[in-house]
DNA sequence: CTCCGATGTTGTCGGCGCTCACATTGCGCG
DNA sequence: CGCGCAATGTGAGCGCCGACAACATCGGAG
């Protein structure tokens, strides 16, 4: 047991972690700054000397969220193989990374934060590099594709993949729609629906 | 004025209607019972005797939420023409549906009281008759098709038209990624994507 | 007409985000 | 080396919230 110091030392690192622990366990939604200050054995007060609110307190971790999943990309598609796989592993990487930290996932992609003009800024740069990661995985699986094309496809593959992790997650495939379906099953048209054909003529 | 009477009348259906229109004008996190009381002119308490609590009146608003989407979608279903278009027509319901109420939207799609073990009573009718109607417009649009065929095409679809709004709305795509693409460009190849070609070997 | 269950009220508790005035610390500069 | 100031932490307090309990009022069934 150390002395107690007046000084935390690292409030601000320990707060996102912290929150972080929090979201995992039940969500954005039962973190409380109280809480967090009391689990780190600090006033109530002193969170606001690092965060100007709650809401900066959860974009800082979903940035961090927005970091980890670009290393997920990123080992993905260095993997070996041709292009296509390569973005099935980055896609089958991310429904992996949302289904073990599902209140974290919510934070990043169904709270508004980026509704808000500006953006809070700690969250523009992680955010980019992710979907820019992703952008690159599309490109590698149809070199060949004009730009507009890829956009259009990057929507898709985005839309189909986010919202059926969103619907897993909440539940809302009810037991009688998918009871014949092993989730494993599942995986396979989902992936295939969100990848997509090649564009008109290709190999 | 009407002479102020010791009840209300019909408090329940009213606290509902006045949440809705907190949840389309702010969100479901806007919605606090001590204001609704407040507007419909009754105490804190009132609530409390038509719902145990805030969160049944979140339920009870997400059903009502679900029972008018059905009849869009009965319309959408109505209309004439072959089987994908009426089909495609359901989807451009929902989504003008999701896009003019984008908090009840996030209530019913977001919220997570399906999760719960069981799910609000009053949520299973409404919800489940929206799915049938979904499951019949996909029946309708791939006569020929499997059970299982269907059951794979519905979770993939479903996805899809739920990920595309949640991400729509959520502001997620970043100017940058759609700039050159008019959002109604972006329309088609999400309706193609999400309804999704054929059974192998159909007209 | 009477009584009882449905409905509404007032008072209260604990938790929350946030702010302000004040206390303590340690780092940088003379 | 030491001093002073900015960074950091404290404690008290405000207003809002959900929820409960004890009490008040109403209106229809008998």
């Amino acid at each position: 047991m150390q002395k107690p110091s007046y000084h935390h030392g690292d409030l601000k690192s320990a707060l996102i972690a912290a929150a972080l622990t929090a979201v995992d366990a039940g969500g954005a939604e039962s973190v409380s700054l109280r809480d967090l200050a009391e689990q780190l054995g600090v006033s109530r007060a002193a969170p606001y000397r690092h965060f100007e609110d709650r809401d900066a307190l959860l974009a800082a971790v979903a940035a961090k969220g927005f970091e980890d999943l670009s290393v997920v990309y990123e080992n993905a598609f260095a993997s070996e193989g041709e292009g296509r796989e390569r973005l099935r592993a980055g896609l089958i990487g991310y429904l992996a990374f949302a289904r073990a930290h599902p209140g974290l996932h919510a934070l990043m992609f169904e709270s508004d934060f980026l509704q808000r003009s500006p953006p809070p800024s700690i969250l523009i740069g992680p955010a980019d590099r992710a979907y820019r990661l992703l952008w690159e995985g599309l490109e590698g699986a149809f070199p060949r594709a004009s730009v507009s094309w890829i956009r259009a496809r990057a929507v898709t593959m985005m839309s189909t993949i986010v919202g059926y992790q969103l619907l897993d997650n909440v539940g809302r495939f009810r037991p009688h729609m998918i009871a014949p379906l092993v989730r494993a099953d599942l995986l396979d048209p989902v992936l295939d629906a969100a990848i997509g054909p090649p564009p008109e003529g290709s190999p």
